[in-house]
DNA sequence: CTGAAAGCGCTTACAG
DNA sequence: CTGAAAGCGCTTACAG
């Protein structure tokens, strides 16, 4: 059997009450019985039980992870590890640790995520995903549980949810903007599901842009993946079958611009001398590409602590901390526009 | 505050043992009680307790995740992804949650993992990589407690540990021999960290099989490093440098590949027409690079969803189940190799 | 088939 | 500064 509390009392002549005060380190005990107490977890090799600790506290030093539903697609882009990334260094400062959802369908992570506010098994959930008629952001807020969205509510009172994002609506504007400063007009839009709020915020700056210049929308130059794989390969074959072929492409993602990449070679088709690429994300391999591709940086790793950051303020004290941080973005120009 | 089983045990007339009992489905209660247990379960919105389960029962159905240190650059491979996926997968299936560590240093995730055991956070653990010299190990096998290994034990009695593992050794050196019959005499090999069992048996079955066709191993054939993307990179410039320049190379790992290919670009020496590469992994964006590479197919996903069935049979019934997966590998012949 | 009681290992008012 | 006691919300022998 485990050494107990207890074990440790008896062994250092106190109650067991004074033991689990010296754990909590309170100021309410002499250092010489401290001294004594920390001797006698040594000598017994001592360590506090996890879940009687959380019963008794109500509290788990435990944060959730929400993906998306399937974690199949999500996994398959860099965005993911790399959020948890800045999730994971800001939770090991302060002391937490993360739990992660494992279902795949929508209905599988509600329940999932239900267990964890009704069970007591985290003390504060973020969620990774901002989408169109979500129904686990609505379930949080009713709950009044502490959560922080990485990217922005859609149809909810902003008020109501404290989130980190990047300004994808700015970001898709600019990079639009650049495209046409470099003299192009036929742009392309290759976006992600459009279920997912970024993907409807790069839109609408595209389409801003485009409205501010009087260049015409036209809609067969927009299409939508979500895998980001054969997306990008898909969305290729018909833009390029188009008559009018775009001269420029903006991409929903830098995983997707390596499929875009993968078959313009394959149709023989230069980057940049005949289409221009930008995407999204500047996602570590993405200066790996050939040839090395202009990306929106939208600083993945500072979401993920940002938003862990204001999540632990908001478990500590309810009431006061920000609501909304928006981590900057910046173009990083290499080699895929001309 | 939250209903508990008492408030559900009052609005049907039973006992709290009885509610207990119904969760757990037990045989010895009537339908007829299960029923109206159930039914006031519902009317009360009763959902269970996490921490006061798992402090009764001593266990707590939840798989810890060790990964290796520095997530930083364990993050930047698409490897840890598809294994968390696979783990996940299995995970959900059988009914068990997933718990991360977040430690950056060697000592930071011992120290985790020593609170996980001992706090009883999780009832076993996967741990993602195998190190020599790794204290992780050690102290598991010391306290007895369920995990399992992805890759191999080194310096530690196999008998002693069960692992899910290719047959790494063979696949380096079935890849050698890919290439010296294609006519490579010159086969550089730019490895990962020499600390990871990987990459030792990588060398291995390269020497091995150069060996074998009395081919002599040249030491300035042989580079080392662990950051994917500037490993690749610079691997590359030190091999390039040598007079008698590799016609072959064989990759730790695709996304050093892609450093590899993108520095090839830039000296202007042209893949597969100057020199051969084959890699190993076969992550999803591989097929996305140009050329396209020739890898070696690992099936990460299942070696997680293997690691987590053994783990899981182990908790179950300790004394049964596997001790030793190898999942097969397959050579996914490409654009890359000539 | 069901209940009363003890116990899992902590924390925290309350008392002194 | 320290202790005795109650409580966190479950489970599980034991008894009937």
């Amino acid at each position: 059997m485990a050494v107990t509390i207890k074990d440790v009392a008896k062994r250092a002549n106190v109650a067991p009450s004074t033991v689990s005060r010296v754990i909590a380190n309170s100021s309410r005990i002499s250092e010489k019985t401290k001294e004594r107490v920390r001797e006698a977890m040594k000598e017994l090799g001592y360590h506090p039980n996890f879940n009687a600790r959380s019963l008794a506290n109500k509290s788990t030093s435990t944060l959730g992870i929400v993906m998306p539903n399937s974690a199949k697609i999500a996994f398959q882009n860099p965005f993911f590890p790399e959020v948890i990334r800045g999730i994971s260094t800001k939770a090991y400062q302060e002391g937490y640790g993360l739990y992660l959802t494992t279902g795949q369908t929508e209905e599988e992570i509600l329940e999932e995520v239900k267990q964890m506010v009704y069970g007591g098994r985290v003390d504060g959930i973020v969620l990774l995903y901002s989408r169109v008629n979500d129904k686990v952001m609505p379930f949080l807020i009713e709950q009044e549980f502490p959560f922080v969205l990485i990217g922005r509510p859609y149809n909810i009172d902003e008020d109501q949810v404290t989130f980190v994002n990047n300004d994808n609506y700015k970001a898709a504007k600019t990079v639009t903007e650049y495209l046409m400063l470099l003299g192009h007009e036929r742009i392309g839009f290759i976006g992600g599901n459009l279920d997912y709020v970024v993907t409807v915020d790069h839109m609408r700056g595209y389409e801003q842009a485009l409205n501010n210049a009087h260049i015409p929308i036209r809609q067969e130059y927009v299409v939508h993946h979500e895998e980001v794989k054969e997306g990008g390969q898909d969305a290729v074959i018909e833009l390029m079958s188009i008559e009018d072929r775009p001269t420029a492409l903006i991409v929903a993602d830098d995983i997707m611009t390596f499929g875009v990449l993968r078959m313009l070679a394959d149709m023989n088709v230069k980057v940049p001398q005949d289409i221009s690429i930008v995407s999204f994300n500047n996602v570590m391999i993405s200066e790996l590409s050939s040839p090395t591709m202009t990306t929106v940086d939208i600083h993945i790793y500072e979401l993920g602590f940002e938003a862990t950051r204001c999540l632990i303020s908001k478990i500590i004290e309810p009431d006061f901390g920000e609501r909304k941080v928006i981590v900057p973005h910046r173009l990083i120009k290499r080699e895929s526009c001309k």
